[in-house]
This record gives structure tokens, C-alpha cells and sequence, in this order.
DNA sequence: AAAGAGAATGAACACGTTTTCACTTTGCGT
DNA sequence: ACGCAAAGTGAAAACGTGTTCATTCTCTTT
């Protein structure tokens, strides 16, 4: 129970495990690390000593000296978006397995103090960034962070933009979505219902993952020799797409299909459509939305969408991240999800 | 733009910057540190060439002596959750205001992992911890974690249990949810349009904050000379509320008031009845949820619901750990924060 | 039994910072 | 011009760990 503190009682650190277990502080480092040299059962006795003492090597220490921090920093603009955040736990729990905790950094609205906010984050040394991002950080994460520290790039909602980045000496890793196949698959379907008028509620404008998103729709719509699809400007948020919705039916010409740049778009013009319009989903007005996040198969939207399997981009983005750590010598690597269409109740 | 790289080109550290701009290695740190006695225009000089060098103080080095790591562990059971990630979201930005990081970790399922979890959490030494917990963490964070961390628990949907804490030694402070006053109007609505049967859909059944919510419901419900809630058990989740409500209806004898213990719950209730049962909401049974997470607003529900302010609720928090840490002397300390009915549409 | 290989050991150093402590310079009032 | 307090300065010592390197121990092999 009491400790054998000579000082008042600080945390135990290695010399004091090796005082108490009568070996060398190098034994204690050496316990701890695997694939180190030392007697088992000298081993066994300091890790036992240890956990007496509730010990564990320091990690700030530690990464001092072997330059890896075990963390793994997390940029995302809105963690309390659905999609998001169920991104994030899965990648949380992925990382924990293989080690790494997950430092969590939020983009502020106000982008001028991204900068500042990076600076900040660099001082922590992560192992390695994933950016969730729709905007132009990139470069400046490029800019700030040394070529050591791995760069893992990912449009939560869709691949790259088509434009190559700038500052192209920087090597940034990449997940993209590849967005065609699902989206062929909902415009087929909204065709095979003879739905001929369809509307885009896109994202946000300025985010290069929504104007590429309306390019392969625009190429997926003619392919299939349907007219260009009416334009809605959104930004992925209910509110917005409730009204923006709103204002299609009420001023503008309407749509007899609105495809979603996201899940929670489609749910706010299902609410629009049922609860203001008075008009009938999927009767009246057939929704696609786009993710599949988990209150998509809630019965009040049961929501016909397009998938993305978050398991699996999960599985990638841990799958970069190490073969990228194991031999950063690699070129840039970029690795593809595929998507499909998931059939529920909008569309009829 | 060329490095002055002596060797091949590691990140600047304090001694690079020093030697550019002829100062001694300590000028470096003091020019960063805003209270270091240090010539303003030396300093000014020396923030310049940091600038150029890109050059930002190493945390990992910084807090070995410093003893702090500006690190904020915060352990949530899941993040995917509506008022979970909101709550996440908001408290992140206002750590990082304050110069915190969020060091995020997600509980595992398996119970028996949360001590090697935990003993990994302690390694990265964080300032503070934030349980967000309903099971039986707090004792196993006193456990593992030094009495000089401090520990700030809180659960998500209600104040703690009445038991006393195992472990008192340890300090503990503590943000509760008084959520009396938010009952009792939800109570007194739902007698107003005469709804004398109530259901309480709970929360996982082995949570204490469940159990605790009950407690206050009872309580409440008997000073109104109502008989006790009727107990259907959920787990805060769409799913299993969705299966009890059916239950309810079907083998039990119903109610024509739900009261849930979280507005997931609500949501998973609603659809049943509206989708499944064939139940009209408001007019056959009335559904209050707890929270007042952003999709209660949503149309498709509309939720009535008892809000706790997130808002305050992070002000709260942040308020705890500050006070904390600038003097860690103080006794354990609780913040409250109250409750309240909005009313919207499911109550009539 | 001697030799040799391989494993085990600990002293010393390195990692990048802050802090302490003497010391020197500066600024100000008389 | 003088004295004196305050501000500024750099050498050295921490902080807690991993790694190198020369040395010692422990086997196996001939």
C-alpha cells in the first residue's frame, strides 16, 4: 500500500522500479521492450515490480528518444456530424489496437487561425495526420509540417478534386471514394422508375469533394442520356438542405428525384418535402442520399442511399498509415473504397 | 528557403535556431515562454528565425520538465452517438481555445481491456481526464491513475448514483445533471393533456445514471400523485427501444405516455409506434425524450424534450479542470447544471 | 577442459526542453 | 557621476527514457 517514497510520493519512474527490484534502470527499459535482450525471468520479476508500483514508462520520454509519439493526429471540421463522428470511432478503436491514440483537432470556422491551430499541433509530434477536409488545408498542412510526418488525406464524402495540388513536392497519401459505381447504380434506379427530372442538392460549393461529386453525376446522368440535373445548393447540413428544398418547390421548377450529397442533406429535404410541401416520398418525390450512416435505416426516413462501407475505409486508412510508418521511403500511395447503392424506401 | 542543414535535414530544434540567429539555446526558450525576462526586440528576432526555420518548441521535451502535457484525456463509450459526439465536438474546441488537446479514447466493449486501456492512457501523461462513463470506470481510474491526475467524471445523461464511491481516498470532481426540474415538467405536461399511464423507457439498466433517472421519475411522479412509471428497459439506443416499444404494445399492456431516457430513445420509440404499431404521436401516446440532441429539432420527429444545455454544460467543464489544475489543493468539487422542458411537437 | 559464440549486463550518452543560479548589463533617481 | 535595483544573460543541471558499446556471463562444441 504505502509507497516506499523517499520524496513525497511523485510518480514512480524506472529508477525507482530498479531501486526496489535491485537491477540495473536499463533492465527496467529493457523489460518493457520486447525484442529486447534480458533473462526472462529478471524480466518477469521487474514487470511484476511494476505493476506493484504502478508503473509504465513514461511516453513523452520515451518518444524523445525513439521519435515516435504513438499518436496519431485527427483534423476534422465537424466532429458532431453523424458521419463523422461514427468515422471517428471506428478509426479511434482501430488505432487503439494497433497503438496509437488519437489526438483530436477540430478546424475552426474561422480559417485564418488554421495556421496557428496546426503550429499548435505540430508541437505534439504525431506520427502521422489524417485530415478529414474539404477545403484547402492541405497545402498548409504541407507547409507546416515537416516531409517526415506522414500526411493521410480523405474527402469524407468523395474522392479528390481533379485540379493537382499545389506545393506537389509535399507527399501526401490519399483514401478516395469511388463514388461512379454507386451513384450509376441511383440514377439507374431513379431511370427505372421513370424519373426523368433530377435534382442535385449539393454540398458545400467551395468543397472540391462536392463540385468532383457533381462532376461524375453529370457524367454518370449522360451516359444514360438523361439532361444535366437541376442544381440546389446545400452544405451538408439539414438546415440548409430543408431550405433550400423549400425554395426548389416553392420559386424554383421542382424535381420528381432529389439526389443528396449526404445522408443528412436527403433528410432534410425528406422533411421539407413530407412536413412542409405536403408532398408524398417516395410517391411524389423520389430521395438518394449519400454515406448510409446509421439513422439512414431509421424508420421515419428509411432512407435509399449510397454506401459507403465505413469498416472498410476504416480498415484502409489504418492500412496506409502503417505501411506508410513501417518504410517511409514509399511513393505516394492512394488507396480506393468502392460504392453501392443500398435499396430502402425513398424511391418507388 | 534551402535549409542551413549541417546534418540531413532533421526538424529544427531549439539549438538550430539559436545558432541562426547567434543567441544562446536558452534566449530560444525564453523568447517562446511570455513571461521569461528576455529583451523584446531579441525576442522579436529570435520568433522570426523560429518562423523561417518553422521551427515550434517539441511538447513531448517541453513537458518532461514542465510536468505538463497539455493533454486532456477524454474516455467516452461511444462516440458515434448523437449528444456523445456533440458534447465531444464542443469540448474539443473549447480545450483547444484554452491550449488543450483531446486525447480521445473509446472504452472497449470488453469491460476486462479497459485496464490495459487505461494503463496506456496513463503513459501519455495527460493534464486531466473526462470520463464520460455509465459503468463502473471511476474505480478503476482511481486504480491506475496517480491521486496527482485529476479526474473529472461525468454522466452523460443524468448525476450520479446514490452510492457512495469505493476508493474515497481518491478525488473525483464531478459535473452532474439536475435533472429534477426538467422531470417534473415533463411529468406536469403530460398530466396537463391527462396522461395518467407513463412508460419510462430507460437507459442501459446497469448504468447508474439509468437507475439514478428512475429514482428522480418515481420521485417526481409521486408528488404529482401519479402511480409509478410504467418500466420498460432500453440501452439508449434507436434499436432496442424500437423492439421494447413493440413489446410494450404488443405482449404488454402499452401507455399513452413515453417518457425516454435519452432522445435516440424517443426516436426509436416514435417509429414504432407510428410505423409499426400504427399508433398516432401526439394524439394516442405523447413521447419526451432527454437532451435535446440536434435531430430532436428534425422535423420527423420534433421532438418535446428535456434539454440540458451542452453549451453550459462544456463551460462547466472546462471551468472544473481550469480551477483544477491552478490549484490542486481544492477539495473535490461538483458542478451542477439544470434542466428544462422544450416542447414541441409530441406532446398534445 | 578449453575455446568460442552468443546472450545478458550496466555505464555513459543522447533526446529537446525548462529552470535555477550566479553574473552582467541597463535604467533611473539623486 | 554615482549607486542601486531591476532586467537581462548564459552555463549547468535536471526531466525520464532508449540505445550504443565494451564487458561479463552462460552455455555448447570440439
Amino acid at each position: 500500500m504505502g509507497e516506499p517514497s523517499s520524496k513525497l510520493s511523485r510518480r514512480a519512474t524506472a529508477a525507482t522500479v530498479a531501486r526496489t527490484a535491485k537491477v540495473s534502470r536499463v533492465a527496467v527499459s529493457r523489460a518493457f521492450n520486447p525484442n529486447a535482450s534480458i533473462k526472462p525471468e529478471k524480466r518477469d520479476l521487474i514487470l511484476q515490480i511494476a505493476r506493484e508500483l504502478n508503473y509504465s514508462p513514461d511516453l513523452a520520454a520515451r518518444s524523445l528518444v525513439t521519435r515516435r509519439s504513438h499518436l496519431v493526429g485527427v483534423i476534422v471540421p465537424d466532429v458532431c456530424s453523424p458521419w463523422e463522428s461514427q468515422e471517428i470511432d471506428s478509426l479511434t478503436t482501430a488505432l487503439q489496437a494497433e497503438g496509437f491514440a488519437t489526438l483530436l483537432f477540430k478546424t475552426r470556422v474561422d480559417r485564418s487561425m488554421n495556421a496557428t491551430l496546426l503550429t499548435y499541433m505540430k508541437a505534439y509530434n504525431p506520427d502521422s495526420i489524417i485530415a478529414f477536409t474539404e477545403n484547402a488545408l492541405p497545402q498548409l498542412l504541407g507547409e507546416i509540417f515537416d516531409r517526415a510526418v506522414p500526411i493521410l488525406i480523405t474527402y469524407p464524402h468523395a474522392e479528390r478534386s481533379t485540379e493537382p495540388e499545389r506545393g506537389e513536392q509535399r507527399l501526401f497519401d490519399r483514401l478516395e471514394v469511388l463514388q461512379h459505381e454507386g451513384l450509376d447504380q441511383a440514377v439507374a434506379l431513379l431511370q427505372g422508375f421513370g424519373r426523368s427530372r433530377i435534382a442535385y442538392l449539393s454540398g458545400d460549393p467551395h468543397a472540391s469533394a462536392s463540385i468532383d461529386r457533381e462532376h461524375v453525376l453529370r457524367q454518370v446522368m449522360a451516359a444514360r442520356g438523361l439532361s444535366g440535373p437541376v442544381m440546389v445548393e446545400g452544405d451538408f447540413s439539414y438546415a440548409t438542405a430543408f431550405e433550400a428544398t423549400i425554395k426548389l418547390y416553392r420559386v424554383g421548377e421542382g424535381a420528381d428525384a432529389i439526389l443528396a450529397a449526404n445522408d443528412v442533406s436527403a433528410f432534410g429535404a425528406i422533411d421539407a418535402l413530407r412536413h412542409e410541401l405536403g408532398l408524398k416520398v417516395p410517391e411524389d418525390v423520389a430521395v438518394i442520399g449519400f454515406d448510409d450512416i446509421a439513422q439512414a435505416a431509421w424508420r421515419s426516413y428509411n432512407l435509399t442511399t449510397v454506401k459507403v462501407d465505413l469498416a472498410e475505409r476504416t480498415r484502409a486508412l489504418v492500412r496506409l498509415i502503417l505501411r506508410r510508418l513501417k518504410t517511409p521511403g514509399l511513393p505516394s500511395m492512394t488507396e480506393t473504397i468502392r460504392t453501392r447503392l443500398v435499396v430502402r424506401g425513398t424511391v418507388a
